[in-house]
RNA sequence: GGGCGUGUAGCAUAGCCUGGAUAAUGCACCGGCCUCCUAAGCCGGGGACCGCGGGUUCGAAUCCUGCCGCGCCCGCCA
């Protein structure tokens, strides 16, 4: 609907000077209205009053009287109370609609020609992937799709813990299983059991801690076979992560893995680097920058330490590699993070550090995207039954398991193959769709009941919207064309309502991209398929006038189609038959 | 102590960046609607001192400011 703010603007611009107002900006005061009832859009006029001396009422209604020759076939233009209100013409939303017959995007352009890499997932090696990861990962993948949708060249790095000092107790602990013929696979097919065996193992014998040491030494200088040790356990971990990658239908691949292993060999090289630009200074035996203004307890300037006392590197250090990475060798422009709010300072730091020290200028920009919470029923921490963690592949199959349930309850004669299909499509859709609904700042409560409960808003109603969509568009017997229709005439309010919500959309994505928000593309979805069920009660489509039927098939295929790629970008399945 | 975030009907949220008219949506609640393209739906209804107090403005949920509740962060973990 912005589109008509352009003509609205532009008709506005020579109403403004007749009335002595020419240093105002017309976009400036041209807003949507809030009200559906006030049309699509408003202009208030009171804050003239004062220069004009008139009432703002009347203003309002020279202006409308004015402007309603400029808008001619365009809108409709009225006055009251000060606001003039524009409500765009039958016409207008039909010449919109037949463009979106044939744009495979429906509105949504390619502008955005950045060359961005989204950080995100991120899970550790030898453990468990937890719901901690959900909302990174979930997040992540929707911007990733978003950011490709406009235009951008998007690189997705999964940045996954698989080095540093844990790795000495978790090689150890494998040695000693394989000496005592347990096969790694088998060892590890239990990736939680496994971690908590070996920090266990650490905690409690003196002299396994000492081997630990040993070995995390012998990992850095490349000892031939720790580094297979080390191989094997990053393979395994990888294949689990891959089986959670497919289930949840992400983009990640093993492809997208750049491991904090990959940055190592930076790691001197940003120390030099920052030590060229003289910022790196000498404190309690440390070398730290300070990157700006933040205080600790004390008062006192915080730095980032960048090489500890006893001479190793921290995660400032390798974050800064990252960055060297990033920027010098995929070019990229936007760096884009998604992870959990807890480290904003520090990301904040990180990235205030590499300007300062020009890894990064003007050329480049910087994104923390943080996440709030998952929490359990009770406002608390979300714990399994047992009170422990709760493993996101048990999450996902749980929600596979529901959305089961209810499919068959309602299709009795449905084929197993359909069955898992679409409780898969469903369950996880839920999930998806639960999680990406709301402000990502937010917490939320994870609720069973409420995600899948296929009312209200929801990832299965929107679903429904669209397989309703598809079966009318499966038992239209003429099989119309996919285009060809040159107006529509929009004799319903139902029609209409559908109508500006179709053309709602591209802004919608817009907004997401901009703000790296996906709830802005759920929201409109959502207000889509209401206006979509809303249509289906009042305006039967498939009837015998070719006119009005052809119409509402034309409306059905753009809202289906806006449905499936929308969705699409959220990384949710769009069946065709619930 | 300092910083950041958050607070909107019984519950869960949108709107806040970019100030407009009667604060929107879902759940729950009340009343209607299946000889008709999937009722996982639709239509109607009740329910809100937008945390509290000041300020700016013709106009504040939105901007500024001071409180209060909750959460997170504040150097050798990531």
């Amino acid at each position: 609907m912005r589109e008509l703010f352009d003509p609205v603007a532009k008709g506005l611009a020579g109403v403004l000077i007749d009335l002595g107002l020419d240093d105002v900006e017309p976009k400036s005061i041209v807003g949507g209205a809030t009200d559906r009832s006030h049309g699509d859009i408003a202009i208030p006029f009171h804050k003239f009053a004062g220069v004009l001396r008139r009432p703002p009422a009347e203003i309002a209604e020279e202006v409308a009287g004015k402007l309603s020759p400029y808008l001619d076939k365009i809108a409709y233009v009225s006055s009251k109370s000060g606001f003039v209100n524009v409500t765009a013409t039958p016409k207008w939303l039909s010449s919109r609609l037949v463009e979106f017959c044939d744009h495979p995007s429906f509105g949504v352009k390619a502008d955005s020609l950045r060359k961005v890499v989204v950080d995100y997932s991120s899970p550790n090696i030898a453990k468990e992937m937890h719901v901690g990861h959900l909302r990174s990962t979930v997040i992540g993948d929707s911007l990733v799709r978003i950011l490709e949708a406009k235009g951008n060249k998007v690189i997705r790095e999964n940045h996954i813990g698989d080095w540093g000092t844990p790795f000495g107790m978790l090689i150890e602990r494998l040695e000693d299983l394989d000496s005592s013929g347990i096969d790694p696979d088998e060892a590890m097919s239990d990736l939680g059991q496994f971690y908590r065996d070996a920090r266990a193992q650490f905690d409690g014998d003196e002299n396994f801690r000492a081997r630990a040491r040993a070995r995390v030494v012998s990992l850095q200088t490349g000892d031939e076979p720790t580094l297979r040790r080390w191989g094997q356990l990053v393979d395994i971990s990888m294949s689990h992560f891959q089986e959670v990658y497919v289930l949840l239908n992400v983009l990640l691949t093993e492809d997208d893995v750049m491991g904090e292993s990959k940055y190592d060999h930076l790691l001197p090289d940003v120390v030099e680097r920052l030590q060229k630009k003289g910022l790196l200074e000498s404190n309690d035996g440390a070398s730290v920058i300070y990157p700006g203004d933040w205080l600790n307890r004390d008062g006192d300037p915080l730095p980032l330490i960048i090489k500890k006392r006893d001479g190793g590197y921290n995660y400032a250090t390798s974050d800064l590699a990252c960055i060297i990475d990033r920027v010098e060798r995929l070019q990229a422009e936007d760096l884009v993070y998604v992870v959990g709010a807890e480290q904003k300072q520090h990301f904040e730091m990180v990235f205030a550090s590499a300007r300062k020290s020009g890894l990064i200028d003007s050329r480049h920009t910087t994104s923390h995207v943080p996440f709030g919470l998952v929490l359990g029923p009770g406002g608390g921490k979300l714990k399994s039954r047992s009170g422990g963690v709760v493993k996101l592949l048990d999450l996902l199959n749980e929600a596979i398991d529901r959305a089961s349930a209810s499919v068959k309850d309602r299709n009795p004669d449905i084929t197993q193959e359909e069955l898992g299909r679409l409780s898969r499509s469903i369950g996880i859709g839920a999930v998806k769709y639960s999680d990406l609904k709301s402000d990502r700042t937010k917490d939320y409560v994870f609720d069973w009941e409420k995600m899948l409960s296929f009312e209200g808003e929801t990832g299965p109603y929107l679903q429904y919207a669209h397989a309703r969509i598809s079966s009318i568009l499966r038992n239209d017997k003429f099989q119309q064309s996919k285009s060809g229709l040159t107006s529509f005439s929009l004799a319903h309010e139902s029609e209409m309502r559908l109508a500006r919500e179709i053309l709602k959309y591209p802004e919608s994505v817009d907004q997401a991209a901009e703000d790296l928000a996906p709830h802005r593309i759920c929201k409109q979805l959502h207000r889509l398929s209401q206006a979509f069920a809303a249509f289906y009660e009042n305006c039967p489509v498939l009837v015998e006038d070719d006119n009005t039927r052809n119409e509402r098939l034309a409306l059905c295929r753009i809202a289906g189609g806006i449905l499936n790629h929308g969705l699409n970008l959220l990384g949710i399945d769009a069946p065709d038959r619930m």
